[in-house]
DNA sequence: CCAATTTTGTACCAAATAGTACAGTTTATT
DNA sequence: AATAAACTGTACTATTTGGTACAAAATTGG
């Protein structure tokens, strides 16, 4: 159990691919400008990823899941009022302080960004947004749970309609600057939860 | 007004070019892939497109514009009932048979694709994205105007909630191979329009 | 301190990239 | 047929791409 140190932290750097990816896209992200951010070698790099851009973007969605959508999780899990919840987050989105800014999903953009080819790539995203589809689904179940919620739909179509209404956010965002009618949209979405 | 005449049809190799942006993505199609696409050289290609890569994405958004967004709204100025119109054409996305495949929306796509120093890309695409929402928001007017919809929400309002529909579909489809579910969350958010 | 092990930086490379230069070809007008 | 205009194909280039090779460096256990 010898050997020389790493000199970076594994996460941290993860964190500036992230960074990356999510500010110019799978594509535009050349193997330079993830060097560069991460502040390490090539020789470093392809050490830690031997699988190259494409390993670094496999681990970087792990990480965003593990950051993001864990948190969202772990918020729900105990909070008192899960429709709320789930309506203040959607609300979010629309304001300034989004913690998505103004880059979209990192799941939703992958599906679109990485080529054909990659079939692979876009399988884990896809697997992802599935995943956040459920947290949402959990949400709703237990919203009904506690007699929150009168609708007769059941609570995965809730969650497939909620994980919709996410893809379609982050990429109206992206067309509409105005926050109010980004505000009034999600509110007229939310009525579904009503 | 001499010269040698094009030995191509200009609209032709478009849409070739048209079929490539969809398939591969604008950061992912390369010059080769286009050229030999299209069955041109490339002197013929930089004299008909002086800018390059970005002038024939720009060229292949009008012609998209063209070919599909002005062939819905000629049809809901003709068509009888534009409500059932809006909901066939939604309902339309989630089979098979579906004009856009898997391929998505041309100008989301943009929107997430062409990098961020190609901001005239960018609003373009978004451009022709708030067309398509006055699209919408003109046939559900029409529909209001015709007694066909109950609703208290403003036509325009309606209009955003379509376009976000449209945006969010497109993203799901990728995600979601199941059509059934599709079918059901398009409905669920098409019975806003009853 | 020596050896084993792990990490790092530099130099290098082959392929692919977008784009240019330009000579030559084809046609309409005269 | 001569000429001007419009078009086309080929050869070329400079840059950037992701990725490899490998020797040197740093650390720990013996």
């Amino acid at each position: 159990m010898a050997g020389r140190p790493k000199i970076y932290d594994e996460t941290a750097i993860l964190d500036k691919a992230v960074e990356v990816f999510w500010e110019k896209g799978y594509a535009n992200a050349t193997a330079d400008d993830l060097l560069h951010a991460m502040g390490i070698g090539k020789g470093s790099f392809y050490f830690a990823f031997k699988g190259g851009k494409e390993e670094l973007f496999r681990k970087s969605m792990e990480r965003v899941v593990e950051l993001n959508f864990k948190a969202i999780r772990d918020a729900l899990t105990t909070c008192a009022d899960p429709v709320q919840f789930i309506k203040d987050f959607f609300l979010s989105l629309t304001g300034n302080e989004s913690p998505v800014g103004n880059k979209g999903c990192y799941f939703g953009n992958a599906l679109i960004q990485v080529s054909a080819d990659d079939a692979g790539l876009k399988m884990i995203a896809a697997k992802y947004l599935h995943l956040l589809e459920e947290i949402f689904t959990e949400a709703v179940q237990k919203g009904k749970d506690l007699g929150l919620l009168q609708t007769q739909e059941p609570a995965a179509a809730l969650g497939t309609y909620l994980v919709n209404l996410w893809n379609g956010i982050n990429v109206t965002r992206r067309m509409e600057p105005d926050q109010r009618k980004l505000a009034d949209l999600v509110r007229m979405n939310l009525k579904i939860l009503d």
